[in-house]
DNA sequence: TATGAATGAGCGTTCATTCAT
DNA sequence: TATGAATGAACGCTCATTCAT
């Protein structure tokens, strides 16, 4: 059977199971074959809108990590708080409560796959968070001098939590609120 | 002409001839072929060292960590200084300025390998950074509760430093010192 | 050039070209790159109809048994003979004259490979002459007990004539009509 | 550790071993090297006592039938028995019922290399045979005019027999008696 | 006689990609 | 737009064999 959809849906559809795929056999692992039959749908389809499996690699982890930024940014977003109401807001860090992302930002599933991933997303997120900061220096809410490199320290200290198994869910939880608090004396 | 050498002679040869080539292609192009070829050696030979690529790849890699690791300790190792003469002594921050790991360790190559390594390194310094707070600890230096979680957040912290091209070479070294002393008041 | 055709048709070409490469040098020294230039096409396409080469060589040595089997049985097959009218009627024992088949059969080629067709001819040929031999049982024709065992018996002793070369082909086919009518005393 | 041995005692535990795995592995998945590792000795030390893999392979499976064969002839040589007696002495057809060879002659392990050995032993045994029913037929214990062709047909129906996992342990060894009795009026 | 590191050719297999339909 | 048979290049890997020791 012949299933026809609108280019973008299956533009989507093509990434979304990528995406799975990749995640979990890894790159390598994952044959074009395996993202087709996935989809019932011929390998041939899958070039007609990415011109190789690099570049459908590419895209996909990168919408991928710009989704996971989305969604940990949007809670904030346009909600008028003060970087004290943001941090206690905060839940689980860097990370989603719900949702499929769960186990993909958590590292089950291939490894490789995920730290590239990680590391994709804390890229995304230090220009956020050094906003968030400078918003707060000009209200006074803080003083510090080099944004960025706070933001940084904050986002990539904050993976350094969630990727270390010693800790539990509540203390990655926690982690991240503390610091935020003590560093910038909130 | 046919050259024999001593196992291990031959074995650490395989390890950095690929650790060179991972780094320039990255895993999936990089072939047994390639590394082979490097050597002036029959592709058949690696295999009597180690019994896939994947293998081969695994423990270059963490060889490789693992010498960055000791390097990056040396310094410290032994030298009886309290936690504030160690930061204060810290040059690159976790990096080290002189030797053929500048190169790998800074990104030069490929930037998959290069997060891959850089995740492993920071993975098995933390436990070390740990340690050294621990010290500082019981000696009354600083007050912390939990060291595996401020040693996490340093480590990674720095990471993302390090990675943020933003930042000149100056600025990096000088980061790990400042949080190192803001956060933990030596 | 590239030339389409029906999977089942590629599909028993490829048995076909195998069965041939397979039989003049044996399974070791056949190589899917010898079956695939034989029949100007892609290593790669065997793979796409037979997941190994062992398991192309079982498909095609068990389909070539099956064929030769059929080709011995057709003459009898609802023919309403006895079993004395079938046996005067068998011709090279159970060897065909006609067709393709007789130069495998005779060992003509590689010989290991002649062997194990051998045997799996055998094994198919068993059941079936033992449901001669229980039909004549009904009908009294004859009188033996363990049919199973004489058709085993017949059988194989009619290979190991056939197999050896100190006979003549007049021989072969007139010892198998011997050997029914001597010991069922048709 | 450096065993050295006496040549043709080398000789003969490669042979051994040989025979050993080729019989679990079969001859293609058999590596020189597995044979050297189960000896604990280098592998080019078969190099010195046989030319290639496939000399090695011919020359134990060769011995090998050869031995069987003297073990099925030995309890009858020399012993000035006449037919009759000799039939009626038979234990397990063409088995035997003590040593390390019984597993190996029914099947167990690779079955190709079964196959090969099986047609061997007959391809052997049928001189012998003949060699029987030759001294039987001078002396008139029984009159058959063509020994070969009952020879070859005792030793493959037999072969048959054996093969054939429908029939009890019991029924084998009773069936090839049974046969030689009946067909030849003893 | 024996070792075992090294060779080198080749094999089975995979797979991204193409293209006729 | 979609199919899927076919390509072809390469890859990981094996292994019989060699040879310096």
């Amino acid at each position: 059977m012949r299933i026809t959809k609108e280019p973008e849906e299956r533009r989507q559809e093509i990434i979304e199971v990528a995406l799975k795929i990749f995640n979990q056999k890894g790159y390598e692992k994952t044959s074009i074959n395996d993202i087709a039959k996935e989809m019932n749908v011929a390998q041939g389809l899958c070039y007609r809108y990415f011109s190789s499996k690099e570049e459908l690699f590419d895209i996909a982890l990168n919408q991928y990590a710009e989704e996971i930024v989305e969604r940990l940014y949007l809670p904030i977003k346009d909600k008028n708080m003060n970087l004290k109401q943001i941090v206690e807001d905060m839940k689980d860090g860097f990370d989603v409560e719900d949702g499929d992302y769960y186990g993909l930002f958590h590292g089950e599933g291939n490894e490789k796959f995920h730290n590239e991933l990680s590391l994709k997303v804390c890229e995304k997120l230090v220009p956020i968070v050094k906003k968030l900061l400078d918003e707060a220096n000009e209200i006074g809410e803080i003083v510090v001098e080099d944004t960025e490199l706070y933001a940084t320290f904050f986002v990539y200290g904050q993976l350094g939590i969630l990727l270390n198994e010693k800790f539990s869910l509540e203390e990655k939880r926690y982690s991240i609120r503390k610091f935020f608090m003590e560093i910038l004396e909130l």
